[in-house]
DNA sequence: TACATATGTTATAAGCTCTAACTTTATCAA
DNA sequence: TTGATAAAGTTAGAGCTTATAACATATGTA
């Protein structure tokens, strides 16, 4: 398992590595996604990374400082790609909604490892303003689609509040999914289905409101 | 911390504990909930109960096996307070239904360690058949409890589809909620209130379907 | 050129998981 | 009652881990 990772193939040239910082992250997602994220050391990356054991720790201040980098990361690529799928819809869609929740549970199953991680991680959860902010964009994103689709100021309750039952919702459906949790009957129920009937629900129950 | 805890007041009296196996899953649910579900060492539980650091392993195969029978027991639990819950209201109501989410998240709320791990564990987890047909036994509860407000039998589909959105959303927000990623504006609201209209939403959406 | 800083190294302390081998206690059958 | 066996402790220790200290080398800037 040490001597037969590909992820360094040649030993590096000279004494310093160049971006160790950077490779260090990479090879930590990949540990994160094969070996869950328990499964994981500061060591082992370092291992994969061809160099000592104490070098990440130039790097990074401790084991948490590192998974909270990596989390840091992925909250970029979760709120990108959020924004991706809805732009593929007309604004104040639908369909722009359930696009967000679609890109949620996509990323969730595709990085499952990552995701536990986003939300599972709770030492120095709450002090990390960065990462409390990051996570605050995600949900401004939802904000914004419910008050384009409810038609009114994005600062108006009902958008927050039907936001947040929808987050609720499709965060609960991705943790259970990746979970197993998902029993077999409603493994077949589409998720483009699911997402748009619960966003029709929670919605119109707003609107009515 | 070591010489000061006030789990094992007194040393035993006998080479024999008693009741190790007991006293070990108090002491870490203790931890676990201090701590997080990460900081919590078997030899640390075993410093608390009094015993050797290797006593434990002649109760648990290894430290997995431990936290799975914790979270077994928090599976019972829970089931039982969601069905308490359910019959403090009208059978067939939607009372009844929001009690059972009600008991979810306050469950979560109470010990958000061990809800952590009961949903967090990546290891051994698919594999313990105990602890996916408890997670099925609390889900039949929900399934249940929808069929009755809906007027369906058990198996319809209609009640294990709103009973996995009901699910999803509760579990969601108990997750954000012990994450603190609820936001202030949205702590001020009820949580009552939440769950009946993410009840009646769902619901009647599923209703008219 | 020379010094400061960044980024590596080795060595090591302290702690954890888990096993092996041993000891004490309890149980149960004759 | 006794004596074998099993159950439930013990200590010792291998092999991991995180993290720091002290040292080495490269890089860049005055």
């Amino acid at each position: 398992m040490s001597d037969t990772h590909d992820t360094v193939q040649e030993k590096r040239a000279s004494y310093h590595h160049g971006d160790l910082r950077g490779q260090l992250l990479t090879v930590v997602r990949e540990l994160v996604e094969a070996h869950g994220p328990e499964g994981f050391s500061v060591a082992e990356a370092a291992r994969r990374a061809g160099v000592s054991t104490a070098a990440p720790y130039k790097h990074f201040k401790d084991r948490v400082d590192l998974l909270n980098a990596l989390v840091s990361d992925a909250m970029d690529r979760l709120s990108w790609q959020m924004s991706q799928e809805r732009d593929r819809h007309p604004a104040g869609s639908l369909e722009a909604v359930a696009g967000i929740g679609n890109a949620y549970i996509t990323f969730a199953k595709t990085e499952p490892g990552i995701f536990r991680l986003m939300f599972g991680l709770t030492e120095g959860h709450d002090e990390n303003t960065c990462l409390q902010e990051k996570g605050e964009a995600c949900f401004l994103i939802v904000v914004k689609a419910c008050a384009d689709y409810l038609g009114v100021d994005t600062d108006d309750q009902s958008a927050a509040r039907s936001a947040y039952m929808l987050w609720t919702s499709v965060h609960g459906h991705a943790f259970l999914s990746i979970d197993n949790k998902n029993t077999t009957e409603l493994k077949s129920m589409e998720e483009w289905d699911f997402l748009m009937s619960v966003g029709r629900g929670i919605l119109s129950a707003q609107m009515k409101a």
